[in-house]
DNA sequence: GCCGTTTTCGGCCCGACTGTTTTCAGTCG
C-alpha cells in the first residue's frame, strides 16, 4: 500500500475512533500521525528500510507498527475490525452541522439510528428531541442540516470566492466606524478552493457593523447575529462569518482566523514553550496558573506577533503547517515571486483554435498588462473539438506571428508556440519539422484519461523526453471540484522533467491550478523550472495569471524559479539552449 | 496514541457559541 493510501487509513481510523467515543487525544494522535506521514518528503519505503520512521515527530511505536504493516501487506486487522464495528451511515452523519462523534454515538446507542434517513425519521417523530442533551432546536437543526447537506459541504473556487468577498470587504472598510478590516481564512491563504469567508474587523461599535453586514442585499440567510460574531449565507450558497474585535486584538484575531489550523497549533506550541498562551485574544503569561492577564506587548500587527516569538514574518500563503516556522526561525523563508515579476505568459489560445481573441487583440491585452512578451499556443489537430491546428495551419500562424512582430505594431513580442496533444502512446500530435518551426511547445494530455498509472506515466515521460518539448501542460488534467486528476506518478514525471530541462506549468486557470502547490517546493529545490500559464481563451483570461502567481507563492517559489519572470532575452536564451 | 531541560506519568492549543441546562457538554474553527 502506498503512502497516500496509508494516510487515508490513519484518517479513517481517527474518524472511526471518534464515533466509538474514544479518548480525544488518541484520536488526535492518529490525525497528527496521518498529517506527519502526508507531509513527509522522504520515500516511505526507504524510511521503513532504514528504521527511521520512529524518529518522526507525531509517529510513535504504535503507529510505526501499523504503518509498516499497511506498507508491507496492505491490510491491518485493527482497522478491519474497527471498520466492521461501526455502521457506515454514521460517518455520513458527521457531516451534519452540530453533530460530532459523541452526539452521533448517542443517537446510535439510544435510538438505533444508523443512516441519514433513519435520523430524519427520528427527528420527525420527536424521538430525537426527547433525548437527554438534545431538544427541539437540535432536532430542527439536524433536519435543516440534512436538507442542505449538499450545499453545506460545497466548496468554491478561490477566484469566485474572492469576487464575492471583495465588495463586502470594500463596504466594511468604507464604514466610518471601522478601523481595520481584512478577509482571513483560506481565501487569505490563497488556497485553490474556499469553503467559507471570514471577515475580521476592528471597531468600537460592533453592533452597527454587524447590522450592516447581515442586511447586505446579497445575503440570503442570517444564521447567527451576535455582538462579536455573525454568520450569513450569500445567494449562491457561500457562507461568511464576520467577527468584530477591539483594535488592540485585531492582529491576534486576524492571525488566528487566517490559520491554518496546523499553523496555529505550531504557533501556540511555540508560544507555550516561551511561557505564553496564544489565542485569538492575545498573549497570556503562563505564570503560576492563577491571575494570568492578557498581554498585548504592544503588538499591533502579525509581523509584531511573529517577531515576539522570534520569527521572521510568515506570509499567509505559507501558513500551512509545512515547516514554515522552522524556516522563519532559521531566516530561510523564500522571497516569493510577485505578480509584478511577471513579464509575459505562455500557453494562450487565439481564434485559430478555440480562443476568442485574435493575435492582435491578445497582444494588445498583454501590452495593457504591462508585459514584454506573449506566447501563443493554440491546440493541435488531435484536439478536433477545439479546432486544433494541423501542420499547414501551424506554419501559417508562425508566418502571421512573424509578420506581426516585424510590423512593429506592438511593443509586445509574440512567441510562436503550440499546445500539442500527447497521444495515448506518448508520441506527439505534430511532425518534428513542424515543431522545429516554433519558438516553443507545451505538451498536454487531452484524451484517454482512464489509462493505468503506469501507462499514463510512461506516456507523459515519453513526451517529456522528446527534444521539441519545452513545457508540460496541466500535468494531472484535474478540474477542481469536478474532475479528479488522472492517475499518474508525478514524482517520476518531475524527475524526468528535471533531467530533460523541461518546464512544468502552473496552469493558472482557477478551475485547474495544476501542478498542485504542494509539490512545488521540493520539486523546485531539486531544479524544476516553473512557468505560470493562464491558459487564456480570451483577452480577459490573461488575468488568470494572478491565480497562478498565488499557487507559485504557496509552493514557496522565488522569481528565479519562474521562467516568465525573465525578460525577453532570457526567455529566448532558455528556448535556444533547450533546442 | 505521543511525548519529555517539570521525562516514563499525566499532560496534550484555546476559547466562543449553542442548546441545553441551571453549571455544562459538545461542537467548531
Amino acid at each position: 500500500m502506498n503512502k497516500a493510501d496509508i494516510v487515508d487509513v490513519l484518517e479513517d481510523i481517527a474518524v472511526l475512533l471518534e464515533l466509538k467515543g474514544e479518548n480525544p487525544f488518541k484520536i488526535r494522535a492518529y490525525s497528527t500521525g496521518a498529517r506527519a506521514l502526508e507531509t513527509m518528503e522522504d520515500d516511505l519505503g526507504e524510511l521503513i528500510e532504514l528504521g527511521k520512521l520512529s524518529g518522526m515527530r507525531g509517529i510513535g511505536s504504535a503507529l510505526v507498527e501499523k504503518i509498516e504493516t499497511l506498507y508491507a501487506t496492505g491490510e491491518l486487522a485493527y482497522y478491519t475490525e474497527l471498520h466492521a464495528s461501526v455502521a457506515p451511515g454514521l460517518i455520513a452523519m458527521l457531516e451534519i452541522p452540530g453533530l460530532g462523534g459523541k452526539k452521533v454515538k448517542k443517537l446510535h446507542d439510544a435510538l438505533g439510528v444508523e443512516s441519514i434517513d433513519a435520523l430524519k425519521a427520528a427527528c420527525e417523530s420527536g424521538e430525537v428531541e426527547a433525548l437527554k442533551g438534545f431538544g427541539k432546536k437540535s432536532a430542527e437543526k439536524i433536519l435543516t442540516g440534512i436538507a442542505n447537506r449538499a450545499a453545506y459541504a460545497k466548496r468554491y473556487h478561490w477566484w469566485m470566492a474572492r469576487e464575492v468577498a471583495e465588495p463586502i470587504l470594500a463596504g466594511l472598510r468604507a464604514l466610518p466606524q471601522v478601523e481595520r478590516a481584512e478577509v482571513a481564512g483560506s481565501l487569505r491563504r490563497l488556497r485553490e478552493t474556499v469553503g467559507d469567508l471570514d471577515f475580521i474587523v476592528a471597531s468600537a461599535d460592533s453592533q452597527l457593523v454587524m447590522d450592516w453586514f447581515v442586511t447586505q442585499p446579497m445575503v440570503a440567510e442570517v444564521t447567527a447575529h451576535g455582538v462579536t460574531k455573525s454568520s450569513v449565507r450569500f445567494e449562491g450558497g457561500l457562507q461568511a462569518d464576520l467577527r468584530v474585535v477591539p483594535a488592540e486584538q485585531f492582529a491576534f484575531a486576524l492571525h488566528h482566523f487566517t490559520g491554518s489550523k496546523d499553523h496555529n497549533v505550531a504557533m501556540r506550541q511555540r508560544a507555550l514553550a516561551r511561557g505564553y498562551s496564544l489565542s485569538e485574544w492575545g498573549l497570556t503569561e503562563k505564570v503560576g496558573g492563577e491571575g494570568a492577564k492578557p498581554v498585548g506587548h504592544g503588538i499591533i500587527s502579525e509581523k509584531g506577533l511573529f517577531e515576539f516569538l522570534g520569527l521572521a514574518e510568515i506570509l499567509p500563503e505559507l501558513r500551512e503547517g509545512l515547516g514554515e516556522l522552522e524556516a522563519a526561525e532559521a531566516g530561510e523563508l523564500p522571497t516569493l515571486v510577485t505578480r509584478s515579476d511577471i513579464r509575459g505568459v505562455f500557453h494562450n489560445h487565439t481564434t485559430a483554435s478555440d480562443g476568442r481573441g485574435t493575435i492582435e487583440e491578445m497582444a494588445a491585452a498583454a501590452e495593457a498588462l504591462g508585459w514584454d512578451y506573449l506566447g501563443l499556443a493554440d491546440h493541435s489537430k488531435a484536439s478536433y473539438q477545439a479546432n486544433g491546428l494541423d501542420e499547414a495551419r501551424v506554419l501559417k500562424q508562425v508566418a502571421q506571428i512573424r509578420a506581426f512582430n516585424e510590423s512593429g505594431a506592438s511593443p509586445v513580442h509574440v512567441f510562436s508556440g503550440i499546445e500539442c496533444d500527447i497521444l495515448p502512446d506518448g508520441s506527439l500530435d505534430l511532425e518534428d519539422r513542424t515543431l522545429d518551426a516554433l519558438d516553443y511547445a507545451v505538451m498536454s494530455v487531452h484524451s484517454s484519461f482512464s489509462q493505468s498509472e503506469d501507462e499514463m506515466t510512461a506516456r507523459v515521460i515519453r513526451a517529456i523526453e522528446h527534444p521539441a518539448t519545452t513545457m508540460l501542460g496541466h500535468p494531472t488534467g484535474r478540474i477542481l471540484l469536478r474532475r479528479e486528476p488522472y492517475k499518474i506518478d508525478l514524482q517520476k514525471v518531475i524527475d524526468a522533467a528535471i533531467a530533460n530541462q523541461v518546464i512544468i506549468e502552473i496552469n493558472a486557470n482557477p478551475r485547474r491550478l495544476d501542478m498542485d502547490w504542494r509539490l512545488w517546493r521540493r520539486a523546485a529545490e531539486r531544479g524544476l523550472m516553473c512557468s505560470i500559464n493562464p491558459d487564456a481563451h480570451s483577452t480577459d483570461g490573461l488575468s488568470y495569471f494572478d491565480a497562478g502567481v498565488n499557487i507559485a507563492r504557496k509552493g514557496w517559489l522565488e522569481k528565479e524559479q519562474v521562467l516568465n519572470s525573465r525578460d525577453c532575452a532570457g526567455v529566448v536564451r532558455w528556448f535556444s539552449e533547450r533546442k
